[in-house]
RNA sequence: GCGCCCGUAGCUCAGUGGACAGAGCGGCGGCCUUCUAAGCCGCGGGUCGGGGGUUCGAAUCCUCCCGGGCGCGCCA
């Protein structure tokens, strides 16, 4: 890759330059690449005069002016010049540039991967949701997003698994088998009210019909921890149901409940007892996770005996630790960040690194529908599931919009009016739109009976016009853009970067006719256009989003 | 009160300590006998919430203040 390429260039000039004894000897700091935002800074950017300047003992232009020097002759480098402050700026070789067409082709669809250092085992684990009710659009955004930076971890070379975490434990879930129970009776003509507190939404009743018609009257008499347990298993068909409609799919589905029957949860309170940190008092057991940063202790083993559910947290953070997973991720609504502290703090009381633990908390999701907020809750039933929301706006345009502009601390306004307007107001189709019209040129070509020849044929270095060249170096951004999106778990920046490189099509497409009677240069154009092509899609598939040929 | 997050154009938001702070939408005005007008071009628009500080350099880091969101159970 051509940052590396620099990089190792750049750090050998400074070693050349010392032992030439023209830079006194000093540590390196990091060499670092960026692409400068106004062209005539360059195709590639470096700091490091600056950043060295001062473990050198010179002045920043000087010791640019000593590696610029030293790095005039590279072959794949048309220009280096030092500007400003001391910025070395590189300019590419026509040849590189251009090459870079190929270099997409010859990778196809694994363009935009690349591989870590050390490559690592990772879970993530998002979503996570009571199996009381549908899912609404909170769930749909962590899930949307959790899966992305999944895809993104992958496509760096990690290896990562996908777990869903149940919920199904506690009172929550009594009283939601005492809620469908009510209504399964009330649906059989019998008495029976819905308890105190319990569950209102009309998706209980239709739960309840579907009992109904699929076992008839045998429930009658049957007990509300058997309606749990069948209720519980219906909503997370119907969860597994969603999540598979926008294409996320989780390699485990993982049962609080599984936790607490195979003894998980007491063992794990032993365990956590044999590294101190536990004491008894009011008739509890207390985990002492104040020793670790967190405000307060923490119950463990209520006064009745029963574990809490922050036990259950650790036995389930011990289960994770014993599938041998080099990073944990866990990815939480905002309404949970208070329990980080807690957490991170048992990891320590555990004598784990926590670094190796990564909470990440999204803001929570406003739907509005026209500018106007619309209120959800789940006790009266009056909410928008997550269901009715993808029926509404479909899978590209839920995905695209949830994971676009997301860095995930802020909180998203998500209005179903416009996300369902196939115009300018909804990126995800600028985005398709450019693919399809790609797809449309290739087929004109083809038409026109010119066929694209073998890349290596091609004479990429006709390709010379402004917006050629910009879209060019928009391409060659991709492995960089994929890893740091990756590094920073802000899936949002691919959608950011899909949405400038179709910009950048539109204008080649507009400055740069295709198919003309100039042979080479328009097979140079169509393999431009080809790995545009490429690069659209490969960035889309990256956020699960389809790219079609036709519009 | 304490903790976490946020505050950038009229609106929704990008911006990994670097060069003059960007995009889309909205407003106005243009462009289809030529490869998809779901597109393109032009015009406007900013005390980066405010004050201090660190730095050669701050929207970015530190600190205080103002404003907003969320959380502070032996619930899950």
């Amino acid at each position: 890759m051509i940052q590396t390429l620099l990089a190792d260039a750049i750090a050998r000039a400074v070693a050349d330059a010392q032992a030439a004894g023209a830079v006194p000897h000093f540590e390196m700091p990091p060499v670092e690449l960026s692409r400068p935002k106004v062209p005539e800074h360059g195709d590639w950017s470096s700091q490091i005069a600056l950043a060295a300047a001062k473990r050198a003992g010179m002045k920043p232009r000087d010791l640019a002016n000593e590696i610029a020097g030293r790095m005039a002759e590279m072959k794949e480098i048309a220009a280096v010049e030092v500007a400003g402050p001391g910025f070395l700026n590189f300019r590419l070789s026509h040849a590189t540039l251009t090459g870079i067409v190929g270099e997409v082709q010859e990778a196809g669809a694994n363009w935009g991967r690349s591989r870590t250092e050390p490559a690592e085992r990772v879970q993530v684990e998002f979503v996570s949701a009571n199996p009381t009710g549908p899912l609404h659009l909170g769930h749909g955004r962590w899930a949307v997003v959790g899966d992305a930076i999944a895809t993104l971890l992958e496509a760096t070379g990690h290896r990562v698994e996908r777990e869903f975490y149940i919920n199904d434990f506690g009172n929550q879930m009594q009283l939601f088998g005492e809620s469908l129970r009510a209504r399964y009776l009330q649906e059989n003509g019998r008495d029976a009210d819905v308890p105190e507190g319990g569950y209102q939404g009309a998706y209980m009743r239709e739960l309840a019909q579907e009992l109904l018609r699929e076992r008839g009257a045998e429930l009658a008499d049957a007990g509300a921890d058997v309606f749990r347990e069948i209720g519980r298993d219906h909503m997370l068909t119907h969860q597994r149901a969603v999540l598979e409609r926008i294409g996320v799919r989780f390699d485990v589905w993982f049962s609080e409940t599984e936790l607490h029957r195979a003894g998980d949860v007491t063992h794990g309170i032993e365990q956590v007892k044999q590294h101190g940190h536990v004491y008894e008092a009011d008739g509890a057991v207390w985990l002492r996770t104040t020793d670790f940063g967190d405000d307060k202790d923490r119950v463990i083993v209520r006064e009745s005996g029963e574990p809490t559910y922050f036990a259950a947290d650790i036995a389930y953070y011990l289960s994770k630790k014993s599938r041998g997973f080099d990073r944990l991720i866990y990815l939480w609504g905002a309404d949970h960040h208070g329990y980080v502290a807690r957490v991170r703090a048992a990891i320590q009381c555990l004598g784990d690194d926590p670094g190796t633990v990564e909470f990440l908390i999204g803001q929570l999701v406003n739907l509005k529908r026209s500018g106007q907020p619309v209120r959800m809750s789940k006790r009266t039933g009056e909410l928008v599931t997550f269901e009715e929301l993808v029926d509404e706006v479909g899978s590209d345009a839920t995905r695209y919009t949830l994971l676009r502009q997301l860095s995930i601390d802020t909180p998203l306004d998500f209005d179903i009016d416009l996300v369902v307007q196939r115009s300018q107001d909804n990126p995800v189709f600028y985005v398709q739109y450019a693919h399809a019209r790609i797809c449309s040129i290739i087929g004109y070509a083809r038409d026109q009976g010119v066929e694209s020849a073998p890349v290596a044929n091609v004479d990429l270095e006709r390709l010379s016009h402004p917006s050629e060249l910009e879209l060019v170096r928009k391409i060659g951004a991709l492995p960089d853009v994929v890893a740091t999106a990756g590094r920073m778990r802000a899936p949002h920046r691919l959608t950011n970067f899909a949405e400038e490189l179709a910009g950048l099509f539109h204008a080649f497409y507009r400055d740069c006719r295709v198919v003309t009677d100039d042979g080479s240069l328009t097979q140079a154009r169509l393999h431009l256009s080809i790995s545009t092509k490429i690069t659209l899609a490969n960035v889309l598939a990256f956020l699960g989003v389809t790219a079609p040929e036709r519009m």
